[in-house]
RNA sequence: GCCGGAAUGGCGGAAUUGGUAGACGCAGCGGACUCAAAAUCCGCCGCCCCUAAAGCGUGUGGGUUCGAGUCCCACUUCCGGCACCA
């Protein structure tokens, strides 16, 4: 073995600097197909270019870049790419701000942001990478949308959206503040326009069955996305109605057709016909239809509101009894989901109770609960349980399915009802009316209506020097951009401005990724090779809306002929958790609230460590904790990782971030944690200089360090394995702790034992890895060196020691023979417990094999 | 409101299937080195208790078990998602 001097201190910016240009040099991170070696595609989800990394990328990538480091050196082919989600609203709230063209923001930040990445040391295949504002990748979003919409898998139809009357523009969710606009305060108003779709529910029968088939997901995930998608079945049922003289049925889906014979009124929505007509020539009615229209768009909100409603003056006929049922306008139902009607069943709904007790509605009981007969106030859960039917004529002893069977046949006969599947799943609104997006390739014609943009003239691109003001899409009031030609007729026609919802940019980025730099096509064969990504990592809050979206896109491309044999885009998931900080605020003398800044507040704690006080260094000033939360700029909490990468470098940085937490938990964030983590590198930098210094040594190798150092490499193969990455971390520190204590540093055991540690240590710091193994004469490049596997022998011990308990309570420890039988371990065990046994009884003695004894008297 | 998670010392966390609760680290306390400080090294460190023994202890209240952080039931608080933030 060969080794080069080294420097007396740990200098991280050097030794990185070194590292990170040996891999360019080398070209260590290029993928290549190989269709003769096994490939691992491993993806972390891709950033929005906000302008500078935050924590929870580094978090992201760092989990990333462990997993790929370690796959590499155990032979695999890997791919690991990087690109940016580049369209968005908050490049168009910069340029208001600043006047800059959103994609000249996007661009600068871009180039920042990777500089960061680069800095970090992650194994980045910068050869592949993309941003989702080039023409040259969101032609490819217009050229599948042309080929949904003439399949019918992309359609128009009306959505509600919020509706800034002030600004006269739309306004996205997080743009609504309590009911009003985030910039002119009016009152949010719903609209419906016309938008385009994409018809999602036609898979909904696969996007739920193929969750079974992928056992690398969480199960928490795939539940989410099961309820989401939220198969049901039940019955739809019709009421007949007259309405101007014109006999019209209306229509409602419920799983309870079970309780149809306690229905006591029907509920529409506000949209509804039937609340429409009424309205007419009712202004009461008509005031309340207004003010549903008014208000939230969002579920989460249209959830918490009073259930209000009012009757129409209008009656259908029950389908069974033929009585006279009221219909109501209520504000809980909603037009998008079913036929926007209910019908109302007052003991078995909750809602339903609550709703006919307080607008004093009949409520019959029809089924018998757990709770009993009747349905006294107040309500009980028991209530909407399945039971037997009663109070229901020729149904009464059925049980919930005989009664739904029963039901259904009667409806069907009638005409009036059949028995229907149907999903929670509504199909996926694409349309945004606004700039910074892929635009929609449409064209609309007087004569032949909605035409699709040809694929000669794909892209249709979006003009890049823009400046939004505010008031609604600047891509409208470009004529040069919307006036055109029907490329069916060829007569004036008008371009569509709205652009693509950002998803559909993120829906199937992974396989662009595998097919780089395409021209032709959107993808090619090298994707068969790449596809599906083997591990996929990102945040929870992905689990249902990102990861659910790319999954129908994977079917629609796979419908299209592009990558046919593959259906699912990601084999395995592991989502992170969140980076959370302190925050610490105090209230200045206007009663407003000041967040100071956690690196700016110095803290007194008591004897025990106990947080006693907390200053502002400054001025001295009592600053009150506000508690662990998400890092944003209003707390004024936020940790920027450059500056952490400039003090104590990459390396640092990036063990901390794994040794602190789980990757799927949240992490919060301790500046204190980081210097731990500091000193760890620079404990790991003085034992290799004490080991550069020694006269190399044959002989026995220690034979305790060898059996530490291979029990916790075996425990931390199998936490790599789970990816359970900080008790990796740890296991780096035992090692390190058990190499020190060795009497010998000299011993063979230490030399193994290092190059155990540096293998084990380097997909987390791989810039330290890299010089210790070349400067202490391991080899050539870490990365080049295999994985290191425990060593079965080193495992074996002579002696297995016993927890001994008595009566389930532990009372100490025997060591006994690895030979030693069941008999002989009992015989010790009592033998050590003579003080709590003495002299009575033992009942029963539980042995569990090479762990503990219990003895039960 | 609905769906999905989480809760363990002063703090982050560990405990593979029910089997020594608190690994590893941070903070704290005591000591060594130093003119001093930083850095480094050594020791202590769940609660109760003068100490030891005993006892108590994994959000709360019940239960199953020889044995529960881990399983079951009921609850509390916090976090994520709810279809136009990404």
């Amino acid at each position: 073995m060969s080794s080069t001097p080294m420097q007396e201190q740990y200098q991280p910016a050097d030794i990185e600097r070194a590292a990170q240009s040996f891999w360019a040099a080398k070209g260590s991170f290029r993928a290549v197909e190989d269709p003769a070696r096994q490939k691992f595609y491993c993806l972390s989800m891709f950033p929005y270019p906000s302008g500078k990394l935050h924590m929870g990328h580094v978090r992201n990538y760092t989990i990333g870049d462990v997993l790929t480091r370690h796959h590499r050196m155990k032979g695999l082919n890997v791919l690991q790419p990087m690109g940016w989600d580049a369209f968005g609203l908050p490049a168009e709230n910069a340029a208001m701000a600043n006047k800059v063209p959103p994609a000249k923001w996007t661009r600068d930040n871009i180039a920042y942001m990777k500089r960061q990445l680069q800095g970090l040391g992650f194994a980045l295949d910068w050869e592949r990478e993309l941003a989702t504002c080039d023409a040259s990748y969101y032609k490819w979003n217009q050229w599948l949308f042309t080929r949904l919409f003439r399949k019918g898998l992309a359609y128009k139809k009306t959505g509600v959206v919020n509706w800034d009357p002030v600004d006269q523009t739309v306004l996205a969710n997080e743009q609504v503040i309590e009911g009003r606009g985030w910039r002119t305060g009016a009152v949010v108003e719903k609209r419906e326009i016309p938008m385009y779709f994409f018809r999602i529910t036609a898979y909904a029968e696969e996007l739920l069955s193929a969750l079974d088939g992928l056992p690398g997901w969480p199960e928490q995930v795939k539940l989410m996305q099961k309820n989401w998608i939220g198969r049901s079945e039940g019955v739809k049922i019709g009421f007949p109605y007259e309405l101007a003289g014109e006999k019209r049925t209306l229509w409602v889906f419920t799983t309870r057709a079970d309780t149809l014979m306690g229905a006591t009124f029907c509920a529409v929505a506000a949209e509804h016909p039937i609340a429409t007509h009424a309205a007419k020539t009712n202004p009461e009615l008509a005031a309340f239809v207004e003010e549903c229209k008014h208000g939230a768009v969002m579920e989460a909100e249209l959830a918490q509101i009073e259930k209000k409603g009012m009757p129409t003056g209008i009656f259908v006929t029950h389908p069974l009894t033929g009585a006279k049922l009221e219909v109501w306008v209520g504000n809980y139902v909603l037009m998008g989901y079913g036929e926007g009607a209910v019908m109302g069943v007052p003991a078995h709904d909750e809602r339903d109770y609550a709703f006919a007790h307080k607008y004093g509605l009949a409520i019959p009981c029809v089924i018998r609960h757990p709770a009993g007969d009747g349905v006294p106030l107040p309500w009980n859960p028991a209530y909407a349980e399945h039971g037997t039917c009663m109070n229901s004529g020729k149904y009464d002893g059925l049980d919930f399915q005989q009664a739904v069977d029963a039901i259904a046949a009667d409806l069907q006969a009638k005409g009036l009802g059949e028995k229907q599947v149907q999903w929670r799943l509504r199909d996926w609104g694409i349309s945004r009316q606004r700039y910074w997006g892929c635009p929609i390739p449409i064209i609309h014609c007087p004569a032949c209506g909605d035409v699709p943009v040809p694929d000669a003239e794909l892209p249709v691109v979006l003009p890049d020097n823009l400046v939004p003001d505010g008031t609604g899409n600047p891509l409208a009031k470009l004529p040069s951009f919307y006036e055109c030609k029907c490329p069916s007729c060829g007569r004036p026609a008008r371009r569509e401005t709205d652009t693509m919802d950002t998803f559909v940019d993120s829906s199937w980025y992974f396989a662009r990724f595998a097919s780089a730099g395409s021209t032709d096509a959107m993808v090619d064969e090298r994707a068969r090779y790449w596809m599906a990504v083997d591990q996929y990592i990102g945040g929870i809050e992905h689990a249902i809306l990102h990861l659910l979206y790319s999954r129908f896109f994977q079917r629609a491309m796979r419908d299209e002929g592009l990558i046919p044999d593959i259906a699912e885009p990601f084999t395995n998931l592991l989502t992170q958790g969140m980076v959370l900080a302190e925050s610490y605020h105090l209230d200045n003398r206007e009663g407003r609230r000041e967040w100071v800044h956690p690196s700016e507040v110095d803290v007194e704690r008591d004897a025990r460590g106990r947080i006693t006080a907390a200053r502002r260094r400054s001025d001295g000033a009592e600053v009150t904790y506000g508690g662990i939360g998400t890092m944003s700029k209003s707390k004024n909490n936020g940790v920027d990782p450059q500056a952490l990468i400039e003090k104590y470098g990459a390396d640092t940085a990036r063990f901390f971030i794994i040794f602190a937490s789980p990757p799927t938990h949240t992490l919060e964030w301790s500046d204190e944690g980081v210097e731990g983590s500091y000193r760890f590198l620079r404990r790991l930098w003085a034992y290799a200089l004490k080991y550069s210094g020694r006269r190399p040594q044959s002989g026995q190798a220690d034979r305790a360090a060898r059996h530490e150092v291979h029990s916790i490499l075996k425990q931390a193969n199998y936490d790599m394995q789970r990816h359970q990455f900080n008790t990796v971390a740890s296991a780096c520190m035992k090692i390190l702790n058990a190499l020190d204590r060795l009497p010998d540093p000299a011993n063979p055991a230490a030399a193994e034992g290092f190059s155990i540690l540096l293998r084990l240590l380097s997909p987390i710091t791989p810039h330290v890895c890299h010089h210790l193994w070349t400067a202490l004469g391991f080899g050539p490049d870490i990365m080049q060196a295999p994985w290191p596997e425990p060593d079965p022998a080193a495992l074996e011990q002579d002696e297995i020691e016993y927890v001994v308990q008595v009566n389930g309570k532990t009372r100490g420890i025997v060591r006994v023979p690895k030979s030693a039988d069941r008999k002989a371990i009992e015989v010790s065990a009592v033998q050590s417990m003579q003080k709590y046994v003495a002299g009575q009884a033992v009942r029963k003695v539980i042995v569990v094999p090479g762990r503990l004894v219990n003895l039960v008297l």
